[in-house]
DNA sequence: CTTTCCCGCCAATCT
DNA sequence: AGATTGGCGGGAAAG
C-alpha cells in the first residue's frame, strides 16, 4: 500500500515501496526526463500576470509561430497512462506553457539558429540580436545560453553583440582539462568532505538516533566521490590561480558567474571516475557556491542555487548531463549525472549528433503534434548541420549512411557500439559515449588506470577499475569503495553495508555501463549506503554539523517535511504504512498505469 | 506543500 | 551617456 502515482500528462511516476532488504535505499530509479523535453502541459487560463505585463518590455510578444499553437491538447490522448489530472485539456492558443520556454528547449533552438546563422557566415560569427529575434526570445535569455557556451569554449565574443561560434568538437579535451584542473585544485577532496558533512547532517536527523550502525538511510547523496579519483589526497596545489579563469576576465565576480559556475560544475562531476560521475544538487551547490574555508558546509542560499538550474538545463539540452532522482525517504534528491564525452585530449565530440539522438528519441521528444513537428525539423536541421560541419572528424562514422533523422529507437546502432542491454531510456543518455565510443572503449580502462596512477593514490579494496568489464558472478563494483585516502586521515571512515550484493548473471557483455545497467540498478544503490560514524568524527577539523537545517534534498531552506517527519513519524522512519517510506522506488510509468487507491 | 526555474529589474561594464 | 552584459531574486508553474 505504498505505491502512489503522481505526475502530470508528461511524466508519470509510480512510487513503489521497496523492500528494505532487497532494494537498497537510495536505489536510483527514475529516469525522469528533463523538463525541457517533456511535452508542454496544456494549462488553461493563466491568471494573467497582473503586474509584470505592463512595465517590462516583453520583447517577445507572444508565442513564437512555431510554438504558439501547441494548444492542441490532443496529444494527451497519446499517453494512455495519463489518467489523472483533470486539469488538462484546457487549451488556449495564446498560452505558452512554461516548458516551452524552458532554457533547455531554448538551447536546442539556439543551436538551430546558430546553424543557420553560421551557414552564411564563413567566420562563424553570429549576431545575438538576430538570433534572439529569430528565436523570438528576448536577448537576455540568449545570454544565459551564450554564457554556458562560452564556458564550454563553444563560442566567444568578438564584438558588441557578436559572437563567434567555435563548436563543441573539442569538448573531450576541455573535459580533460577541467578534470585535471579539478584534481589540481583538490576538488575531489572538497567534494568528499562536503558529502561527508551532508552525510552527517542526514545522520543526525535520523529519528532513530545515530548510534546505530545501519541507520543511514539512503545515506548521502552524490554517490560519487569516494572511489573517485583516488584523486583525493592531494593538497591543492595552488599553483594555478592563473589558469583558474579560462572564462575571460569580463565575467563579473568570476566565481558566481554563470560561466565560471558551469565550468566548476563540470569539474565537480569530473572529479569522479567514469561511470560514477554524479553529484547531488546540494553537494554540487555547496561545493560550487560556498567558500571552502569560510563558509562551511551549509548549503548555500536558495537564490544562489538557482543558477545551477539554469546551467543544468543547458547542459542537459546538450546531452552532457542528465538528471535523475535518488530517493531518500520521502524526498527525491536530484542527482546530476555526467554523460558527456569522456575526457580525452584527442577525441572529438559531436554535439549535434548528441542532440539529434536526444531529439530522436520518442521518449524525449514532446509528442504534441506541434512540438513534434518542431523538433522533427530541429532534428533534420541538426542532422544536416552535423554532416556538413563535422563530417570529417566525426567519430561517429557508424551512422555513416544513416538516415538523417534516424529514429533511434531502442536498438540505436547496436552495431556500431557495444552497448549493454539497458533500458532505452538509459541508453538514450549514452549517446555521448557512443559518439566517441569505439575508440574510447579500448582506451578506457587504460585511461582510468593511468589517471589513477597519476594521482597516485591507494585504491583501497576496490578490486577492479570501475570501467572494467563485469566478470561473471562477481558482485558489481560499488560506486564507492571504502575509503583509504591518504589526505583524509582525519575523516571518519565510511563503512559499507556488510551485506553482500546478489550475484549477477554472468552473461554480461564485455562492455557495459554499470550505472546504467537496469539489472544492477535495482540491486545496487546508486549512492552509497555508507554508514556514518559520528563517534569517529571527533577530532575532525570539519565543523561539527549544526542542528540540521535541511534535508539532503532541501538545500534551499528548511524542510518542513522533515520536521514533520521528525515529529510525527519519529519512531518509525521506515514506516511502511506511510506514503513516505524510506524505501521507495520510483518507476517511470509509461506502459501500465496502475492507479492504486489507498 | 516544495521544487524548479522563468522573468525581468537593475547594476556593472563597455563603447 | 547610452548600450550591453549578466547577477540576482521574486514569484509563479510544476510536481
Amino acid at each position: 500500500m505504498t505505491a502512489n502515482v503522481y505526475g502530470s500528462s508528461n511524466a508519470i511516476f509510480l512510487t513503489i515501496e521497496a523492500n528494505k532488504e532487497n532494494i537498497p535505499p537510495g536505489t536510483e530509479i527514475d529516469i525522469k526526463k528533463e523538463e525541457s523535453f517533456l511535452l508542454p502541459e496544456p494549462r488553461g487560463n493563466r491568471p494573467a500576470d497582473p503586474d509584470t505585463e505592463s512595465l517590462t518590455a516583453s520583447p517577445v510578444p507572444r508565442p513564437s509561430p512555431a510554438t504558439s499553437q501547441l494548444s492542441d491538447a490532443s496529444f494527451l490522448s497519446q499517453d494512455p497512462t495519463v489518467t489523472n489530472s483533470a486539469d488538462e485539456s484546457e487549451d488556449d492558443p495564446e498560452f505558452t506553457s512554461r516548458k516551452e520556454k524552458s532554457l533547455g528547449l531554448l538551447c536546442q533552438r539556439f543551436l538551430i539558429s546558430i546553424n543557420e546563422e553560421t551557414q552564411e557566415s564563413p567566420t562563424k560569427e553570429v549576431h545575438l540580436e538576430t538570433v534572439a529575434r529569430k528565436m523570438c526570445v528576448e536577448k537576455r535569455r540568449i545570454y544565459d545560453i551564450v554564457n554556458v557556451m562560452e564556458a564550454l569554449d563553444a563560442m566567444h565574443k568578438t564584438n558588441k553583440s557578436y559572437y563567434q561560434w567555435q563548436g563543441l568538437e573539442s569538448l573531450p579535451r576541455l573535459m580533460a582539462d577541467l578534470q585535471a584542473e579539478a584534481i589540481e585544485e583538490g576538488l575531489p577532496d572538497r567534494v568528499l568532505r562536503v558529502e561527508q558533512a551532508m552525510c552527517s547532517f542526514t545522520e543526525l536527523q535520523s529519528p532513530r538516533g545515530n548510534k546505530g550502525i545501519k541507520d543511514t538511510v539512503g545515506s548521502f547523496v552524490s554517490g560519487s566521490s569516494a572511489p573517485t579519483t583516488p584523486t583525493t589526497s592531494f593538497e591543492p596545489r595552488r599553483t594555478e590561480t592563473e589558469k583558474r579563469s579560462r572564462v575571460d576576465s569580463r565575467d563579473r565576480q568570476g566565481r558566481n558567474s554563470l560561466a565560471q559556475l558551469c565550468r566548476r560544475f563540470l569539474m565537480v562531476l569530473l572529479s569522479n571516475p567514469k561511470n560514477v560521475r554524479k553529484v547531488s544538487l546540494d553537494v554540487a551547490s555547496t561545493v560550487l557556491i560556498k567558500d571552502p574555508e569560510t563558509e562551511g558546509f551549509e548549503p548555500p542560499s536558495r537564490s544562489r542555487c538557482r543558477r545551477l538550474y539554469d546551467i543544468a538545463n543547458v547542459l542537459v539540452a546538450l546531452g552532457l548531463i542528465k538528471k535523475v532522482h535518488y530517493l531518500f525517504g520521502t524526498k527525491k534528491i536530484p542527482l546530476f549525472v555526467y554523460c558527456g564525452p569522456e575526457p580525452d585530449e584527442h577525441a572529438s565530440f559531436d554535439v549535434f549528433q548528441s542532440v539529434e539522438r536526444l531529439l530522436s528519441s520518442p521518449q524525449n521528444v514532446p509528442q504534441t503534434p506541434v512540438i513534434k513537428a518542431q523538433t522533427d525539423k530541429m532534428v533534420q536541421q541538426i542532422a544536416g548541420f552535423g554532416k556538413r560541419t563535422l563530417s570529417e572528424q566525426n567519430l561517429s562514422k557508424p551512422i555513416g549512411n544513416s538516415p538523417k533523422i534516424a529514429k533511434i529507437k531502442s536498438e540505436m546502432s547496436p552495431m556500431t557500439v557495444p552497448v549493454s542491454p539497458m533500458a532505452d531510456e538509459n541508453r538514450l543518455f549514452m549517446f555521448a559515449e557512443l559518439a566517441a565510443a569505439q575508440k574510447m572503449q579500448e582506451d578506457l580502462a587504460q585511461l582510468s588506470r593511468s589517471l589513477m596512477q597519476r594521482v597516485n593514490t591507494p585504491m583501497a579494496p576496490m578490486t577492479a577499475p570501475i570501467s572494467s568489464p563485469m566478470v561473471g558472478s562477481a558482485p558489481p563494483p560499488l560506486p564507492m569503495a571504502p575509503l583509504n585516502l591518504s589526505g583524509l586521515g582525519k575523516l571518519p571512515p565510511l563503512v559499507f553495508p556488510p551485506t553482500q550484493l546478489p550475484n549477477l548473471p554472468n552473461t554480461r557483455p564485455k562492455f557495459n555501463f554499470p550505472d546504467y545497467n537496469p539489472t544492477q540498478s535495482t540491486i545496487r544503490p546508486l549512492v552509497s549506503q555508507m554508514t556514518f560514524r559520528p563517534e569517529l568524527f571527533e577530532n575532525n577539523p570539519i565543523p561539527p554539523p549544526q542542528p540540521p537545517k535541511h534535508l539532503m534534498s532541501n538545500i534551499l531552506g528548511e524542510s518542513k517535511s522533515f520536521k514533520n517527519m521528525q515529529n510525527t513519524n519519529n519512531n518509525n522512519f521506515f514506516d511502511h504504512n506511510t506514503k513516505s517510506s524510506a524505501f521507495h522506488v520510483v518507476v517511470k510509468k509509461d506502459e501500465q498505469q496502475q492507479r492504486r487507491t489507498k
